[in-house]
DNA sequence: TTTTTTTATTGAGCCTGTCTCAATAATGAG
DNA sequence: CTCATTATTGAGACAGGCTCAATAAAAAAA
């Protein structure tokens, strides 16, 4: 049989670039099957070289998941940092975070699958970078949260921990939900349901508390009015 | 050498009670390492049997998981059914709902890590015994939900369905985080704060919300009645 | 009791996938 | 052009999931 017409030639690319494509296979591979079910021989082969190079640039398989991880990480801290220098306000910036948090899951569901997923399993020793980058970003919303309570925006009793632990989960819990029953993502809609549920709470206000409250204060007014000019008249 | 002193002896056994067994076994293992670090080999070992054995009674591995996370749900739905039972009034019961969750999320953490990490990420086909138990259960939950907004509990533009992920996600977010930073998981205080959270709001209230001020306009108005009725007299 | 049938149990071994390492050849320096 | 450096290779060690023909314990039949 005549050789494949599909050899490869070893070639020597400098140390970046060839990390930076192993790194987008991996990506890719990833985001589309999953940790478990991926190969690192198919990332080797979609990045163009064999199975041996991806392991002269990355230690282990989860080494190379951590690198995609931290890389997309680094990408939406900085998107968001960036769109909370440009809105004012708690209640904007608390739906900016809940908004753009959904977004980006829309966008990139793979890889958002897999951090759920896979990020979170192994309590194990090495996860630290990860546990690290998560802090880092939640804690953007974290800041929100406190400085909101510090200005008055938020009620006084609130503890920003776990009000950023629902926020989050119940980001995670919709959209998961959504990608299991393979219904379309409608990430504005949902991110407006979720702000209003969190930001406003789910019990019914007493009638008093919206509209009511401010007709009671009116019927008052007109009634001393009416008592005032009646005494002025005498 | 001598034969070895723990030599196992072949005995058959009801069908039912080396399941049950077998099962036992890998709850343990998954529960402990975790589903990817587990080996069969060490659950047959538990078991008393032969890897051979468990694939006798399981078709794979996942199955084996399946068959462990559908018992734990199992005891959970009917637990929380028992308990609803007992309580009344849709903000109570929401409030057993998420303290019964953090309780038993404390009690058997290695399980519940087993499902939010292992259950979760395979939308693989086969999950849908898994997705369904998980409807099954939070169904309990979205329930009172939906009869909160129908008896006039709960904010009649809630959206039950974003309110259990708010609620779920929340719970396993906190739990998560707090088993990550290896704290002792306070289920009573983290169930009331995650309960008033939600329940509330985060929003800072006017000062009319809660009954006092009602109280005052109500005591305003009999006032500016009793003066209006006064000078109505002469 | 003895013989036969049934089937739970076994363990060797196949297969896929991660990871190692000595050999190889592409590149840059002298 | 030659040599030294080191990126790249590919064969294979090792681990773990899973299969299957052989085996023996229990039940049924004689």
């Amino acid at each position: 049989m005549a050789a494949p017409a599909t050899q490869r030639r070893r070639t020597r690319r400098p140390r970046a670039e060839r990390e930076a494509e192993i790194l987008e296979a991996a990506r890719t591979v990833f985001a589309e099957q999953g940790y478990a079910a991926a190969a690192v021989a198919e990332v080797a082969a979609r990045a163009g070289v064999v199975e041996g190079t991806v392991y002269a640039y990355f230690d282990s398989k989860r080494a190379l998941l951590i690198a995609v991880m931290k890389q997309f990480y680094e990408e939406l801290i900085s998107e968001t940092e960036r769109g909370l220098d440009t809105v004012r306000g708690t209640e904007n910036r608390l739906r900016f975070v809940i908004r753009h948090h959904l977004d980006t899951f829309a966008r990139e569901l793979g890889l958002c699958r897999l951090i759920v997923s896979e990020a979170r399993p192994d309590v194990a020793l090495y996860d630290e970078a990860i546990l690290d980058l998560n802090r880092r970003y939640t804690g953007l919303a974290l800041r929100v949260l406190e400085e909101g309570v510090r200005n008055g925006s938020l009620r006084s009793d609130l503890v920003p921990s776990v009000t950023r632990d629902l926020l989050y989960g119940g980001i995670e819990h919709a959209v998961w939900r959504s990608v299991f029953t393979g219904a379309p993502l409608d990430a504005a809609g949902l991110a407006d349901q979720l702000s209003d549920a969190l930001l406003g709470g789910i019990l019914a206000r007493p009638v008093t508390a919206n509209g009511a409250a401010d007709a009671a204060v009116l019927r008052l007014e007109r009634a001393i009015e009416r008592l005032e000019s009646r005494m002025g008249d005498e």
